[in-house]
DNA sequence: AAAATAATTTAGACTCATCTAAACAATTGA
DNA sequence: TCAATTGTTTAGATGAGTCTAAATTATTTT
């Protein structure tokens, strides 16, 4: 079993790798942990002797396969727990973050299947991201941003990338939710802003935006 | 906030009073924590110094109203838990203690709250222990233990005094749950065994069995 | 390629919660 | 009542996880 703080750190350095590829730095790790390298480098190292990940000094840190499995394992827990929190306690999408954080480190695996099976196997968490399964397989989104649409194209929402209050709330507000048809209209050549047409309605986005929405093409 | 530790000090405090009406003493406490006496003087100090309760030397400790009401609400969500583990996710009643021992430390009123509305508010826990309202208000039992009924008399299974998986799976396997009619046909003067009449089946209980079983007299 | 800058690690300290061993206080009983 | 026993507290140490400040290594710049 691997503490609370170990979990958050295989979580992070997940995230991480699989955003830049490569070995995770420890001033990046640092930055999503909101905490300080020093730290960090210390319990890297107590990572490594547990062999839950490859580190080397000076050359960042990799998760192994048994940290992989358990980092899969809590991401696991925090998207079922976050369709738990909307579809069976009525939360918004914007208000699930911060209990599921807490949720996902609850040991029991009989737990974590029943509550699965309870909400009868989702693919995907209320942020469009996908659920791995008990056996931690899970569908890597065919899915590409919004901001790379071209005028004229059409697509679904299926995701956001920022998954912050402040970006979901701006979403509720314009009314723009997982499973709209989204059509471009016009895009800016300056700034990247666009101009798309939803519900038939026209509404104007920024980059900032457009580049943290999922969508899938049709 | 508390955490974790402390909120553990304070609901084994809140049992411990409950059952000797007065200060609890430090080996009484570090018995039900399994834990040593100086490690109970050393939390006892911290949360005295946060008003959690009343401590003087060689004294024993008492609850404060603020730490009264914070083991309060660490046994609502406790009892909310089990029966969330067992109502919806088809958990036995024997299996749900150390699961609810983790998620009753989870902090969000929000989700307490819904979840009780989930299990449209229920009184009592899958052992028949009642559960605190968001007020904090709880119906102090009106029963007894089954050791107290006489011959002749009749009464209603409405709870466990020992929650323990072996006497849950004991109780289990002689079939007797709560809501069941039990009659007392026989009471042994020497052992304190008696022969009881259930299901119209006739059953013989030991003295340790009937003094951990609740029954509501009718 | 040496100097400047940035990234990373080490050293030493802190808090929380725990422990053992020793000291001290309270209770019991001869 | 005073000695023995039991209960409780203190002193000092430990491990996890964090911090600051200083030292070290890597990378960039000139």
């Amino acid at each position: 079993m691997f503490s609370l703080s170990e979990e958050n750190y295989l979580k992070a350095i997940f995230h991480l790798q699989s955003a830049y590829k490569s070995g995770v730095s420890t001033n990046a790790l640092a930055e999503e942990m909101q905490t300080k390298a020093s730290s960090v480098t210390d319990m890297v190292k107590r990572l490594s002797d547990k062999d839950l990940v490859n580190y080397k000094k000076y050359q960042g840190v990799k998760l192994s396969e048994a940290g992989k499995n358990a980092a899969i394992e809590v991401i696991r827990k925090h998207r079922l727990w976050e369709v738990f929190l909307v579809d069976k306690l009525g939360f918004n999408w914007d208000e699930v973050h911060e209990v599921a954080e807490q949720l996902e480190h609850i040991k029991s695996e009989k737990l974590t299947n029943q509550l699965d099976k309870f909400l009868e196997y989702p693919k995907r968490d209320p942020h469009g991201d996908p659920i791995p399964d008990s056996q931690g397989n899970f569908s890597v989104a065919n899915r590409v941003l919004l901001s790379e649409l071209k005028k004229g194209e059409t697509g679904i929402c299926v995701g956001v990338k920022d998954s912050s209050a402040e970006f979901l709330q701006y979403l509720d507000k314009n009314k723009i939710s997982l499973g709209k048809e989204i059509y471009i209209l016009e895009k800016e050549d300056f700034d990247q802003s666009m101009l798309i047409k939803m519900d038939g309605n026209e509404l104007r986005i920024s980059n900032q935006i457009s580049t943290n929405l999922f969508i899938k093409t049709i």
